[in-house]
RNA sequence: GCGGGAGUAGCUCAGUGGUAGAGCGCGACCUUGCCAAGGUCGAAGUCGCGAGUUCGACCCUCGUCUCCCGCUCCA
């Protein structure tokens, strides 16, 4: 199996149209990326797939889309505003970036860097990996009643939506509500091309369990995520389950599992070449509890005073009223993108000796479905014929046309961006109404009645 | 932010103190017809930006901007 790096990806993507770096005509904007014809495609697919999976294929998630920027409350109390602002120091000695909170001190009290044990560093800059803005067209800069943040996380708008989910969907526990989302985050690090950006995108649920059931459906999420990425066309051979340490785990989690898929297989070091394309996490009963006005299980110390409701759950058939705890499977679109091209790159080398580029994507990730092709373009009945399929397929199938160069080229570019199938039109289509079907994978033909076309492809879609 | 690297055509890159080239790609036409065929023609770059040295700078000097890699963070 052939192992492609990042590199290679982000070459095939600016030549293929899959993503482009952002803002390129202005020399760029660091770590942005903008997706392409191809690359809405194939982030569509992925969508779509999660969507229909979580939402339409179980009884027991409803599908949510909430605001992008809240009252800042929401950041208050989910923790936001102080463990998202990390303060910075740099050593002067190693030129290690770090951050102060997890420094050790010196016998005088000075912090010390990690790296090189030098006690020289800079003084500390606080980090807010928040993206900030104003609301307000006049607001002053340093109006603080005007500030807001861009979200962080889709997770907060799922949260504060929890009571209104339940009353109006008659929903009882343990159910889920899922979202699709932009984020952003002002990350120290970016880069890795699409891997870790300012702005991304995550699929993520928030399942409301009773506490006793958190660690089977835990358990559950785990597995059933494991299995749907897999389906979408990622191997086992390059994921991993990572059970998260105890000084890892954030604050509001029991336990957390990460799904890492091997994105730097040209690393050494075999661990090092796995990184993190999802988490799930038992957030306990952390999130309803900080958003709820008052707590009514006598921990009066966790009350809100800037919360209206109080975001507990009662169960009927008990009559015991609780916070769920929340099992979250978090996982980023652009990740799973970049996981999906690399998991289906793969190089063949031909008679000529050249290399040949196939995307083995799953059918139901391909961009494009069907390229119908003609084998002449200087006969313009065959042309026409051509032209008149692909305009019949296309209500149904992500279809193109192509009559740009030889039929081998036309071919390669299909292979190229994954296309798992090339319709052929020759002359004897002409005599016999039928067309040739040219399988990505195999390069195998068969010859197909054009009336029937339509059926054979749906079938192997 | 600190350290390192890099900016010449859409891409990959040559290049010389006398104001630029190749391959691929792209477009048109001719020819061909099943795995990146051949030919003809064509479009495309103020050589990242600014200043200095010089008769003259893509080339030398200084500055500046941007991108990439590494460091803390995370989907």
């Amino acid at each position: 199996m052939s192992a492609p790096n990042i590199e290679t990806i982000v070459s095939l993507s600016k030549r293929r149209g899959f993503v482009y770096p952002a803002s390129d005509i202005y020399g760029g904007l660091g770590s942005s990326w903008d997706y392409g014809p191809l690359g809405v495609e194939l982030a569509n697919n992925i969508k779509k797939a999660w969507w229909n999976w979580v939402v339409y294929e179980r009884d027991d998630v409803e599908g949510i889309d909430s605001s992008i920027i809240l009252n800042r409350n929401v950041w208050k109390y989910s923790g936001h505003e102080t463990t998202f602002s990390d303060p910075l120091v740099d050593c002067r000695e190693c030129k290690s970036r770090l951050r102060q909170d997890k420094l050790d001190t010196d016998a005088e009290g000075k912090f010390v860097c990690s790296n090189c044990g030098s006690t020289n560093l800079t003084d500390p800059r606080p980090f807010n990996l928040m993206f900030r803005t104003m609301i307000g067209a006049v607001s002053a800069d340093d109006d603080p009643t005007a500030l807001a943040y861009l979200r962080p996380e889709t997770a907060q708008g799922i949260f504060i939506n929890f009571k209104n989910v339940l009353d109006t969907s008659r929903r009882k526990l343990p159910f889920g509500i899922a979202q699709i989302g932009k984020a952003f985050r002002n990350e120290v690090t970016p880069g890795n091309f699409i891997f870790r950006t300012r702005e991304f995108e995550q699929m993520e649920i928030e399942y409301f369990v009773n506490p006793p059931d958190a660690g089977r459906a835990h358990q559950e999420w785990i597995d059933g995520f494991h299995a749907w990425i897999n389906s979408i066309g990622i191997s086992d051979a390059n994921l991993k389950d990572y059970e998260q340490t105890k000084e890892e785990l954030a604050h509001y989690s029991e336990r957390t599992v990460d799904i890492l898929y091997r994105f730097f297989p040209e690393r050494e070091d075999e661990a090092k070449q796995f990184d993190e394309l999802m988490g799930i996490a038992n957030r306990t009963d952390y999130d309803l509890r900080v958003h709820s006005k008052k707590p009514e299980d006598g921990e009066g110390k966790r009350i809100n005073p800037d919360s209206t409701e109080d975001l507990s759950y009662f169960d009927t058939t008990t009559n015991e009223r609780f916070y769920p705890f929340i099992i979250e499977p978090s996982i980023g679109v652009n990740r799973t993108l970049l996981a999906v091209m690399m998991d289906a790159y793969e190089e063949r080398t031909n008679d000529k000796g050249e290399t040949r580029v196939i995307l083995k994507l799953k059918p139901e990730m391909a961009p494009i479905k069907v390229a119908v092709l003609p084998l002449a373009k200087n006969k313009p009945e065959i042309v026409e014929m051509a032209k008149r399929l692909k305009k019949e397929l296309q209500p149904s199938m992500r279809a193109v046309y192509d009559d740009t160069g030889g039929i081998g080229k036309l071919y390669a570019r299909q292979d190229e961006i994954g296309t798992p199938f090339c319709v052929t039109v020759d002359h004897e289509s002409l005599e016999d109404n039928a067309v040739t079907v040219r399988n990505r994978d195999t390069w195998e033909q068969e010859r197909v009645s054009a009336d029937q076309l339509d059926g054979y492809l749906k079938a192997r879609l």
